[in-house]
Parts: C-alpha cells; sequence; structure tokens
RNA sequence: UCCGGUGUCGUCUAAAGGUAGGACAAGGGACUUUGAAUCCCUGAAUCAUGGUUCGAAUCCAUGCGCCGGAACCA
C-alpha cells in the first residue's frame, strides 16, 4: 500500500482513535438529545500564544462538532480578565486556528461581548436570593473560605435583604466602590466539601481598561459564572475542558441551573490535558521562555506554540495527524514527541521535493575533469513520485560534499568517501578518493578524486555495485546560505519533573545551532519563504522570513531519521 | 485528616463479562542512486489482594500509587 497519494496529501488514517467524548456525542445524537443538535466551541484566553496542547483540544472541538450534520464549533475568546489579555493575542489565536485548518464561520465570539447578559442574570441571581454583595476584604475571604479539612464561615455580610444587594451591586457596577471593597458571591454553602460551592465570587471590581470594552465596565464576572452562561447564550451543547475543571462541573451546572431558561443545557466534559516529552506547555513557562529571552520570542522554531511550529516548518496536517493519534482520554499522559516527529516525517516525505545541500562543505577536486567545463545531470524531484518531474543540477571541476561523508581512516561499515574509495554522487556519477589535502593544523582542506566518465547518471557500465551515495554541489554554481539547526529546547524527558531541579535548568544549550555558510543547489536560489524542501540525506527544511533576495535562510525541520547515527554511536 | 479524578506493553491508545489489539519507540532482516522511504519479522502490558462468574482489564470489596483542588486566574 502506498503511503501517500500522488498528490501529496497525507495518508487517511482510518485507524482513527474513538474517543469516550465522541462515545458520548454519538449516543446523545442517537437519542436525539438537544433535538438533534451539536455544538462546541473553543474558548481560548487571549493572553498568550495557543500551542500544540491548545491544538490537541482544537481539533477535539472542531473534530467532535462534524459529527453531525450542520454540526457547529465557535472560536470564543474568553476575555474576563482585563489585566491579563490583550488585542493582539486575538489576532494571534485567530491565525494560528486558522492556519490548523479549522474554520469558525462568522461565529467568532467575546465573552465581553455579553458582559451586559451576564449582569442581568447576576441581577437574577440576586433578585432570587441567591446572590449577594460581601464587603470582607480579600483575606477575609480566603480566610474564611476554610481549607479541605475545615469548614468555611459564613460572610457577616451574607444575609444582607436582596434590595440592599440590588443596590450594592449597581453602586458596583458604577464605579463607586473602590477594588477589594466588595465582590458579588453566589450564596450557596459555606461548608461544602467542594471548596467552588462556598460562595464562589460571581463579580470583582476592576477598574481597568478592557482590550474590547474600554472603560464600559470596571466589574468583571468570573470564570465559573462567565463560562457555563457564555456556553448557554450560543447554544452549545457540549462543553469540552481539560481535567483541573472537573471540581468545578457542579458549579457549572448550578449556574445554569439557577439562572434558569436555558435550552440546550450545556455538558461539561473534562478530558486529559497533553503532556510531551522534552517539551513545556504551561502558559506562565512559555511566557518565561519569551520574556527572559531564552528564545526568540513566541514563533520561535524551538516553540511548542502553533507559530513557531509553523515557523519551524510543520505542515498543519501533521499537528491534526497527531491528535488524532494520541487520543482522548482522562488518565495523565505525556506523549512521546517522537510521535509528533513521525507524523511530521510522513507529511513532509511526501511533500518535499527532494533538493542538495551541503551544510559543512568540504571541497572535492575532480582531477580527470576539464578546468571551465560544466554538465548538467537531470535530478528527480521526488523518487516515489515521479510525476512530479526532474530538474537540472550543473556538475564541474570543484564540487562540495559534506564533510561528514569523509573519513580518513573509516571504520568498518563505514560506506562513504575515504582514501581509495568509490562513491556515487547522487543523480551524477561515481567519484574514487585519491588524495587528501591537509593544512598546517592537519585538518583535511580537499579531496583529490577522479570520476568514471561512463558512470554518467550514477549508474557504471559494468555494473559493479557501490554501496555509498553522497550528496554534493557545484562550487562555482552553488548558492551560499544560511542554516539553522534546530533541536530540542530541552533535554530532559520531564523537564517539570524534578522538585528540586528549575525546568530552565534542563535547556538544551544547543538547540540552535547556525551555520552561515551552506551551498545549497542554485533551484534554490528562487525559494519563496515558507517552502519546504528535503536536503537528501540530511532533514527537511524550509525557508525562514528572514531570508533576503539571494541569501536565503533554512530552518532544519527535523532531521532524516539516521540508522548510520545509531550504528556509530554503538562502535 | 477532606473532595474529585485516574491506574492496560518503554510511550500513547483500543477491547461495554468471551482470543488483551493497534500506533510510536526498541531490536532484527529484505530492498535501496537518500544509511531516507517502503516491506517483513521479534520482544514487550491489564497496580495489588480477595470475591462474584463456566469465563473478569471490564462487576464487587479492600488496599496502594499517581494527578487535580483551598487566586477578587482561566
Amino acid at each position: 500500500m502506498k503511503a501517500a497519494s500522488a498528490s501529496g496529501e497525507r495518508p487517511r488514517d482510518d485507524s482513527a482513535a474513538p474517543n469516550f467524548i465522541a462515545d458520548i456525542v454519538d449516543e446523545d445524537l442517537r437519542t436525539g438529545k438537544n433535538g438533534g443538535r451539536l455544538q462546541t466551541r473553543f474558548p481560548p484566553e487571549p493572553n498568550g500564544y495557543l500551542h500544540v496542547g491548545h491544538a490537541k483540544a482544537i481539533c477535539l472541538n472542531f473534530g467532535i462538532a462534524e459529527k453531525a450534520p450542520g454540526g457547529l464549533c465557535n472560536l470564543r475568546m474568553d476575555d474576563t480578565n482585563p489585566l491579563a489579555e490583550e488585542a493582539h493575542f486575538v489576532e494571534a489565536i485567530q491565525e494560528d486556528v486558522r492556519w490548523l485548518g479549522f474554520d469558525w464561520g462568522d461565529r467568532l465570539f467575546f465573552a465581553s461581548d455579553y458582559f451586559e447578559r451576564l449582569y442581568e442574570c447576576a441581577v437574577t441571581l440576586v433578585k432570587k436570593g441567591l446572590a449577594y454583595v460581601d464587603s470582607q476584604t480579600p483575606e477575609q475571604i480566603r480566610e474564611n473560605r476554610g481549607n479541605y479539612y475545615k469548614a468555611g464561615v459564613d460572610s457577616p455580610f451574607r444575609d444582607r435583604s436582596v434590595e440592599e444587594n440590588l443596590a450594592l451591586l449597581e453602586k458596583m457596577r458604577r464605579g463607586e466602590l473602590k477594588e477589594g471593597e466588595a465582590v458579588l458571591r453566589a450564596k450557596i454553602d459555606m461548608a461544602h466539601k467542594n471548596l467552588n460551592f462556598r460562595d464562589p465570587l460571581i463579580y470583582r471590581i476592576r477598574h481597568a481598561a478592557h482590550h474590547r470594552t474600554g472603560d464600559a465596565w470596571c466589574i468583571y464576572p468570573m470564570y465559573d459564572f462567565a463560562h457555563p452562561l457564555s456556553d448557554a447564550f450560543e447554544g452549545v451543547t457540549h462543553s469540552l475542558c481539560t481535567l483541573e475543571f472537573e471540581n468545578h462541573r457542579p458549579l457549572y451546572e448550578w449556574f445554569l441551573e439557577h439562572v434558569g431558561g436555558f435550552d440546550p443545557v450545556p455538558r461539561q466534559i473534562e478530558f486529559a490535558r497533553l503532556n510531551l516529552t522534552y517539551t513545556v506547555l504551561s502558559k506562565r513557562k512559555l511566557q518565561l521562555l519569551v520574556n527572559e529571552k531564552h528564545v526568540a520570542g513566541w514563533d520561535d522554531p524551538r516553540m511548542p506554540t502553533i507559530a513557531g511550529m509553523r515557523r519551524r516548518g510543520y505542515l498543519p496536517e501533521s499537528i491534526r495527524a497527531f491528535c488524532e493519534r494520541i487520543g482522548v482520554a482522562k488518565r495523565d499522559n505525556q506523549v512521546d514527541v517522537a510521535l509528533l516527529e513521525h507524523k511530521l516525517r510522513e507529511d513532509l516525505n511526501a511533500h518535499c521535493p527532494r533538493m542538495m545541500a551541503v551544510l559543512r562543505p568540504l571541497k572535492v577536486v575532480i582531477e580527470n575533469y576539464p578546468e571551465g567545463e560544466v554538465e548538467y545531470f537531470e535530478a528527480q524531484n521526488h523518487p516515489e513520485y515521479p510525476e512530479r518531474g526532474t530538474r537540472k543540477i550543473p556538475f564541474s571541476r570543484e564540487l562540495y560534499i559534506e564533510q561528514d561523508d569523509f573519513m580518513e581512516n573509516p571504520p568498518k561499515k563505514f560506506f562513504r568517501l575515504s582514501p581509495g574509495q568509490e562513491v556515487r554522487l547522487r543523480s551524477a556519477c561515481l567519484i574514487t578518493c585519491r588524495e587528501v589535502v591537509k593544512n598546517d593544523a592537519g585538518e583535511v582542506v580537499e579531496l583529490r578524486c577522479t570520476w568514471d566518465p561512463d558512470s554518467r547518471g550514477g549508474s557504471p557500465k559494468d555494473g559493479r555495485k557501490v554501496k555509498g551515495t553522497l550528496h554534493w554541489v557545484s562550487a562555482a554554481h552553488a548558492v551560499r546560505a544560511e542554516v539553522r539547526l534546530y533541536d530540542r529546547l530541552f533535554n530532559a524527558e520531564d523537564p517539570e519533573g524534578d522538585e528540586d531541579k528549575h525546568f530552565l535548568e534542563h535547556l538544551n544549550p544547543s538547540s540552535l545551532e547556525v551555520l552561515s555558510e551552506c551551498y545549497v543547489e542554485p533551484t534554490l536560489a528562487e525559494a519563496s519563504v515558507g517552502e519546504r524542501f528535503q536536503f537528501e540525506r540530511l532533514g527537511y527544511f524550509v525557508v525562514d522570513p528572514d531570508s533576503a533576495p539571494g541569501r536565503p535562510v533554512f530552518n532544519r525541520t527535523i532531521g532524516l531519521r539516521d540508522s548510520w547515527a545509531k550504528v556509530a554511536a554503538k562502535a
């Protein structure tokens, strides 16, 4: 079976993982719950960039919505905290979700769009005697909440009259109270085992400008209040979130029930967030990497952010395939980053045209090739898809090969160049190493070789077997390029895993290596930003936005699998 | 000392009382004008102890481990 179609689209993974949420949704659809309606939402807070963990949630929410005809997934910015959120994150989030391949149609929503409605819901609760304005200090509130083992104690303001509460809430809204002077709380049970039920806060005062509503409000709703209601306003049927909200679900349901009047009533279902080996996926820590300049920015190609992965050269379909492959469950997990890399290589292999590039050049002079002469060999653009055509690559007396492809004293099983050895130059011909030229320091600076003119195209006339094949470029024709070799950002499998070691101590000091004197075949001179290639025998590379005309910059997305490295390491 | 959740190959994840399967990783081999890709093969798991049952990963009981929870964050 072919791994991919001729068009280079990623292979359909028919073993697409079932998951417990899909099962629940299927069952709801089967029994006609919600009148057959199906609606989800992806609700990021615009206080940072999306990362691959969010991609899991995005794929889940948009994927689930496709289970029913007419199923929808909204994009909703959960912007209820003006201190944390910024408009430019809103833009970045949309770009990332779109790039991943998802479409929310005209349903981009903001929790802040609902501020007036949410306020009315709060008034409803007050009128029902289910919410009150508490004038304790933040410290008192915290103190009186109790702890895991000890019940909380009622606020002295808990039994204010409805009228008084209404008046006070109005004062809060009008800005007549200072921050911390009062909050609106639900009146539930200060002794509840679930601490979320100990009179949770509904509104707090923030005399701060909001990125969308400006100064229109100085009270802002809390997540536990705003989220279920926003879901209900939009007609969300299944509200999917991560495990840390499990303890909040009863409260989610409480607000919906007591505000009342919603149909459908959304149901919250929790799943385990993604953890990846050698990776950090907490917004706070990613922020730290950016702020302390351990990376160049949110879109640094080493970052697990969607923006970083995009710049690194990831294909969105690889990320989607990965998310499908890892499944959705409730147990904690730490997925091997190798699985992500596998999905990446799978798509890149099918997608990328082959090219030749020499990263660490070693000069080769073909002694029996006339000076000044040039001939062109035809190279396939993709060995698995001949229909993608060929290109001409120039060959001349002076070439560059990779330094790693020569060893003066090779170990056994080294199939590359060494004195007296014959190798094939990819798509070109056979050459034999005749002489090694060294500098005063004893370093190999040049190889004198001869070629077999009867091996044009790469196959010798006499049919002799040649095991090694090297990539190369013609010195006179090659284009100089900068290549950035990226490796994993952390060299510990679980960088957040030790208690005695800060995650920054696990930073990989060689996560970026910049090579400024690389030579790529002439075809690559016109490559445009974002174009991806396989540099044969090296890996997959993408043209970085830092490229200038005539001076391309390539990012290594990921190397090819390298079984020789394993053999060599063992020896 | 509390509440909630969760324990299946090294890692993810299936198996809704009936052969513990797949993918990645690992190891071996075939093929090869990329030591790539592809193909074939191998090893590898039900937290523990009891119970119910013809039959238990699945049901029950007890124990243990791990994760989350006491922001005017989400």
